[in-house]
DNA sequence: GTTCTAGAAC
DNA sequence: GTTCTAGAAC
């Protein structure tokens, strides 16, 4: 593909264009005026979120600015930023002390998305900047939340609505999207008030759904907040429904749902919920799901692009495969090539393998689709690395023949695991000896860079 | 699965 | 000084 000269230059061309037009998110700090949460842990809660959702999205085209008025909240947020910022570039996320309805003729700043705390029935007036808001935009905005959110707003959650294109915040300063936020309060004049711990949960979950909304706003998705239903029909559905013409199960066949025995540490159930009840999840940890199946975004990916294609029926591990789950072993390659297909629309540049690990952490069967850069901050050690470069990584076609001449899988778990200690060694090229893993890491730059 | 830590190895 | 390894806790 790299030698297609014209394809390379639409996707450079692509590259500058973004790269002049950076979008941003305005935000105040969030609960720390009237509803009275502790400064200091506001912003340790704020600036982890903020350093996670940097890690996660590591492009160039965005920026992140907080503005407040209150110098003592700046002050505790860029002290603690400082502290926990490691490589991540600075200047995508910075503070400012001023208005946010004023960051373009203040400061130059122009911010297509901006951040508004409101309540859970998002009447107009709840605070100071909230009144700003819809003193500036008018009645409309009021009833447009209605017609979008006619349901409660839940705590913790995120409510984008869209500004007329002839109000002032529009013509002035450039702000197209405000995303409310319905924030936790400490407050006891105020209504619903929550505990220290709760308000803490709530707060980190308030952050990010925030950052959760601008990114999918950012990528052109609409948003969808856990209260309001799924969409039906959109482009993405229709790929992917596209490719279950030979194994559409109905309600029928997941009702008969096996439910997985107790047991377990606590940390080998983290795949259960997601088959149990994928709706309760957002987007951006959801990818896709249908009756059969469900689709996440692995939490530590290994690789620019990293998911897990997993059934909703309960099964343990590949071995309690059994032939008559060919079909499903099919049906999960299928919509992993699915994914596949998609994410290479996106990035010419990214190839894929997708399979399963010989002796997984986790329980609950899943399978990887994984591109084959490996360039992700959370491929930390030997272990990571020979996990999918070794035999220990078993392509979905290979335990699809495996079961269809045998029947079942076995793996010697003693061999596999032995597997994960071997000397690092380049998938993609015989480099004499890679010792360590910041080697190899600058090792998988420079083939990302060639490519 | 992850994170954190201590001590060993390079 | 950096990185690895192994173990504990979650």
């Amino acid at each position: 593909m790299t030698s297609n000269p014209s394809k390379r230059r639409k996707i450079v061309k692509k590259f500058v264009d973004e790269k002049k037009q950076i979008i941003r998110l305005g935000f105040p700090s969030i609960s720390t005026k009237f509803a009275e949460f502790p400064i200091d842990i506001a912003a340790d809660i704020g600036c982890e979120v903020i350093k996670e959702f940097l890690r996660l999205h590591r492009g160039l085209d965005f920026e992140l600015v907080m503005i407040e008025q209150d110098s003592k909240v700046l002050n505790a947020f860029e002290l603690k930023w400082k502290e926990i910022k490691d490589d991540l570039d600075a200047f995508k996320f910075q503070t400012k002390n001023g208005n946010l309805l004023q960051l373009k003729s203040d400061f130059g700043i122009e911010c297509r998305f901006i951040v508004a705390e409101t309540t859970w029935r998002m009447k107009p007036g709840t605070n100071q900047l909230n009144k700003q808001i819809f003193d500036a935009v008018g009645s409309r905005l009021h009833e447009e939340l209605k017609r979008l959110y006619p349901n409660p707003g839940v705590v913790g959650e995120a409510y984008p609505v869209q500004i007329p294109k002839d109000s002032d915040l529009h013509i002035d300063e450039g702000i197209e999207q405000i995303i409310f936020v319905v924030s936790p309060n400490m407050n006891p004049s105020r209504p619903d008030p929550v505990s220290l711990g709760k308000a803490k949960e709530l707060l980190k979950k308030t952050y990010h759904s925030m950052l959760n909304a601008f990114w999918e706003l950012k990528i052109g998705q609409e948003y969808r907040p856990i209260t309001t239903k799924k969409e039906k029909g959109s482009a993405f559905d229709i790929l992917m429904k596209s490719a279950s013409k030979s194994s559409f199960k109905t309600s029928a066949e997941s009702s008969k749902r096996i439910l997985p025995k107790v047991g377990g540490k606590g940390w080998t159930n983290v795949l259960l919920p997601y088959c149990q009840s994928p709706e309760t999840f957002p987007k951006s940890e959801v990818y896709y799901y249908d009756d059969e199946l469900v689709i996440i975004y692995d939490k530590y990916p290994k690789a620019k692009k990293h998911l897990l294609v997993i059934p909703r029926k309960y099964i343990d591990n590949i071995e309690e495969l059994k032939k008559q789950d060919l079909q499903l072993v099919r049906a999960l390659k299928e919509k992993g090539q699915c994914v596949i297909e998609k994410m290479k629309q996106e990035n010419p540049k990214l190839f894929f393998r997708m399979g399963f690990h010989a002796v997984p952490g986790l329980r609950q069967l899943h399978m990887h689709v994984i591109s084959q850069d490996f360039i992700s901050p959370s491929l930390k050690h030997k272990k990571h690395w020979n996990s999918f470069t070794t035999e220990f990584f078993k392509d979905a076609e290979e335990i699809e023949k495996i079961l269809e001449e045998r029947g079942e899988i076995k793996f010697n778990k003693e061999y596999y695991e032995n597997l994960l200690k071997s000397p690092l060694k380049c998938h993609l090229c015989d480099t004499k000896s890679i010792k360590f893993i910041p080697d190899l890491k600058k090792h998988l730059e420079e083939h990302w860079n060639e490519s």
